[in-house]
DNA sequence: ATCTGGCATTTTGCATACCATATACCGACT
DNA sequence: AGTCGGTATATGGTATGCAAAATGCCAGAT
């Protein structure tokens, strides 16, 4: 008798409660406007468990998570509320991102091959005659998330992906309340271009420095034109 | 009448149960030596409660953070355990390190003032005479953890010390094993007074890239010489 | 009319009780 | 003797109960 080699992955995710509900609250709240009215957005712990037809204790263990990833701001015996970014907290948020993204390239140029590198061209491929990107400019929008979130994955290293991961949460937030701006994405797609260009000739001192400068550039633009930020 | 106006600070930190556990575990966590043995360390729910004299409820919040954070590492249905970093894990902790502390030194070039860079300075001026380096190893290395601490404070970007205040704390257990290398010391010295220079000279690129190769070379130290992690 | 003090209500923080599941032990069977 | 299955126990996940604290309201005083 030969014991059955079924290589089967080892199933170890019982998925809990509080998981679940952390995923519900998570996605709720960055996927509402946080930034479209002026009042702050409580959560309580009791309306919520019923909602969710759990008791309060897994609620309650969720929003602590939230709390420590930056999307809930809890004050002792007064409750929780969905977190809300100053101007100054934004731009140190791209400022990380920054520095993360531009080890990102730095990693790209060294280790990635060029199989990888030209999935990142493809993205844009259908972009390419003139006008395409302001005509579509929701759906590049979408394009340009997945080009950033590409360069974490293809740096290879889990830990500059899962870092950033929530930064990128905290910015769509941002994002939903700036109007689409047509000239600053068509600025985007050549600086992706660039990017990628300095990606493919392996120029790992510019693929650095041009994407830190992208992402500097953001924060430059918010400098200067948010102003219903605290 | 006229109001009294007794310029007060707010007190609003009624510190709570389960804050006070949190901060008791993490530094009971942080000062252990996580690596000394082979066999994992288990934190019991139960048994935590009763040594802190206190219910589950506080210290299941508190280890839900530390999971957060990295410095525990829970199995549902099975408990919570120290967590143990991979050789992986560890090398990604430092290139994260390098990217951000490689952007804290951009900006220190760009907005920290003199005296504050000369701070820097002072903080080695105790081992200028030949061999005080190696004579004094663990007092320098303490100086070595503020100096880089330092650097991120000059930075002024919060989020920058925050990101990289567990990292530093991780690093701290990794470090416990790592007897005390004297060449090592001898030229971390000579890249710290090198970043010191060129900070002064506000010659952002080479700091910037200073300080990256500084961390990138403890990592490279770490990938050759490393052989006690998985 | 405004301010102050106390009471009521609401809601969190902590404790405890209960339930589900994973592990371990032990006996029976092959 | 080794393996399989069942049961017991331990432990984490969830629910609920209780008390302290904070807010809001109302009455009374100035």
């Amino acid at each position: 008798m030969v014991v059955a080699n079924l290589s089967l992955k080892a199933i170890d995710s019982p998925v809990v409660l509080k998981d679940r509900i952390y995923n519900e609250l998570k996605s709720a709240i960055t996927s509402m406007n946080v930034y479209a009215d002026d009042d702050e957005h409580r959560l309580d712990e009791r309306q919520l468990s019923l909602e969710l037809g759990v008791s309060r204790t897994p609620v309650r263990e969720a929003l602590c998570r939230l709390e420590n990833e930056g999307f809930v701001h809890t004050i002792p015996r007064r409750g929780a509320f969905v977190a809300r970014k100053t101007k100054k907290e934004v731009l140190e948020m791209i400022t990380v991102w920054a520095a993360l993204e531009s080890m990102a390239a730095r990693l790209i140029t060294e280790n990635a091959s060029a199989e990888e590198i030209a999935t990142l061209r493809e993205m844009f491929s259908s972009y390419d005659e003139d006008g395409a990107v302001q005509a579509r400019i929701d759906e590049y929008s979408e394009a340009n998330v997945s080009f950033h979130q590409a360069l974490f994955r293809l740096s290879r290293c889990d830990l500059l992906s899962k870092t950033t991961e929530n930064l990128f949460l905290h910015m769509r937030s941002i994002r939903m309340r700036t109007i689409a701006e047509k000239d600053r994405a068509s600025r985007s797609i050549i600086d992706h271009m660039d990017i990628i260009e300095a990606l493919e000739a392996r120029d790992t001192e510019l693929a650095e420095r041009l994407v830190r400068q992208h992402s500097l550039d953001l924060g430059r633009h918010v400098e200067e034109c948010v102003d219903w930020l605290p």
